[in-house]
DNA sequence: CTGAAAGCGCTTACAG
DNA sequence: CTGAAAGCGCTTACAG
């Protein structure tokens, strides 16, 4: 039971345990070099006093707070939340606490914006999620400032101790495999916005299956979404209103592909026997809409851990891996092809 | 240009000004007590040399750090989003920062492990999401621990000072009674799950304009869930299989109502001409099936604002409101009741 | 209105 | 293997 007196601090530990602070704060920071019951004595009383040593004055010594920053500009809130969840594995029962920082890529004054966060709040280290994490002058301001930083991306963006990855290239390409194994041939794509690096990829993972199967890609089969809903609308409802329409597409994200489902719905094309349609995220909206949807699954808690053990347990075995496979999660929104068209 | 010398101190700013750091301090700190011109020749240098104050040496001798914590087991990603940034709209420009947290409240420890969270991040403050935040022996913690807190709830759950609260009760009633208008008499309800005020404010608000209007409300209307997914379409389930089914459902919130959605197309029962639906929460799911769903909206970012002024700013004017109404909004998931069933 | 001294609770060389 | 001294960069009474 702690009493309702102030915290007891190292040099009451000191003093009941009858060493220097010191030798405590060797205790705290695991030093090897201490007699094994010193070590116990002092944890005695560190048990008993229910001491927890104040992290700010840590920080101001160590010139350095233990303090993990997450910048983001990630629309999709269930990626930033599983991240966050990813993140805090890593740190748990440490020291380490979580700060989360969104950022504005259209600001100008962004990158200015950010240094003076790092300058004030002396980050241990950051995370990086898409699409901002491609920013290499981000990178640099991280490096310049003394920053740790892991960048997260659909690619690898960094060297393996500052990037995590999937590869949406090879899954797109295997997803695409997918559908044309199910005999679709006229296979359209939505793509990402310009600028984007996870865009770029799934867009040569679709044409990399397209060339390896001889199948066409005519111009207007591949229209171009900003990653919301209503730009999957539009996009689909271009595709499907030309004469000769395709029988699947392939959406950049789920949000877009929910609305190519909308799209098809308002023009009494059903998923799947008329259209086939496969999405990317695995966002909670492609399992609850009708039919369910087949998509893409990253394991982004996985890659948020191991970025989060990168910085602060970088020899960690968990803190090696960089490369993290997505896969392809089949539900009911593709069908074969249909007979005729 | 700043060097790369190292970050300048409160001493380079006294030294340069040629005053006394007491005197830095003080205008760091907003100090009345200054003459014009003092403050002006010390903001001069603080602007030349790009000087800013370490926040750990702050913290140090302010005993206080400039954190503030999210404390959530909130399952829904875009309500604890929209959270965090309205927290962030209020320590913008400040040098305060959000820490995340979230709890497990099925832990016997949960309690132990926020105590030692609040001891060890010395944390100016915290806000907490329901419905951890109907705990009010977390509260109560907090209030022991010397921690700021402010609760947010569907119901006022503190003072003024240490809640922000919406009108889930008031709302729902007014949904049930746009139902009602409607032409529906048969009106079932998912409720939410049992030990959440939420579900208990929505329970009683759908009661309310029964109880109002003078419609029965046959046990066998009423189905609880759990707030997910799942639990709606199976809620849904034993709703529709019933011989004498609802025209309309109340949900207690959005994923229920899009698990209801899908009950109802399983069994061919077209929404809304067949049966109507209504939602809470206006999650990005309720606009993005099909067909777009009528359902609740709740000011969470302005709640989120003004729990984070009342933590850093109290005297703020925007640190007063403490109820934010939500509305119904309206797509097209209701219809006027069907003439025959 | 401004300053000199002490203190916040740790860690870092440097000794021994 | 352990300790005494100085320092991290601020703020807090207390003077004047």
């Amino acid at each position: 039971m702690s009493s309702t007196n102030k915290n007891p601090t190292i040099n009451d530990v000191a003093r009941v345990a009858g060493v220097s602070k010191k030798t405590v704060s060797r205790v705290i920071n695991r030093s090897a070099l201490l007699k094994q019951d010193t070590r116990e004595k002092v944890e005695a009383v560190i048990a008993e006093l229910g001491y927890v040593p104040n992290p700010q004055a840590r920080a101001l010594a160590l010139r350095r707070n233990f303090l993990l920053g997450l910048l983001h500009d990630n629309p999709n809130a269930q990626t930033v939340l599983n991240f966050q969840e990813g993140v805090l594995d890593a740190i748990r029962d440490t020291e380490f606490a979580l700060v989360v920082r969104p950022v504005d890529r259209h600001s100008p004054e962004m990158l200015d914006d950010i240094r003076h966060f790092l300058e004030q709040q002396r980050l241990y280290g950051v995370l990086i999620l898409p699409p901002i994490s491609e920013n290499d002058e981000l990178a640099a301001l991280c490096r310049e400032m003394g920053c740790g930083y892991v960048r997260m991306g659909s690619a690898q963006l960094d060297d393996d101790e500052h990037a995590v990855a999937s590869n949406d290239r090879e899954v797109v390409e295997s997803a695409v495999d997918y559908l044309v194994e199910a005999g679709h041939r006229r296979i359209a794509m939505i793509k990402g916005p310009t600028g984007f690096r996870s865009a770029l990829e799934r867009y040569e993972g679709f044409m990399t299956s397209m060339k390896k199967h001889g199948l066409d890609v005519p111009e207007d089969m591949i229209v171009q979404g900003s990653y919301r809903f209503d730009s999957g609308l539009a996009a689909a409802g271009e595709l499907l209103d030309r004469g000769e329409r395709p029988t699947a597409i392939f959406s950049s994200n789920d949000e877009m592909a929910a609305g190519a489902l909308h799209a098809a719905r308002q023009r009494n094309i059903t998923v799947p026997s008329d259209l086939s349609i496969i999405g990317f995220d695995d966002s909670p909206i492609a399992a609850h809409i009708w039919p369910p949807m087949t998509t893409v699954s990253w394991p982004i808690r996985e890659m948020a851990r191991a970025a989060g053990l990168k910085l602060v347990a970088p020899t960690d075995e968990g803190a090696q891996a960089a490369r993290f496979p997505a896969k392809l999660v089949q539900r009911q929104s593709v069908a074969p092809a249909p007979k005729k068209i």
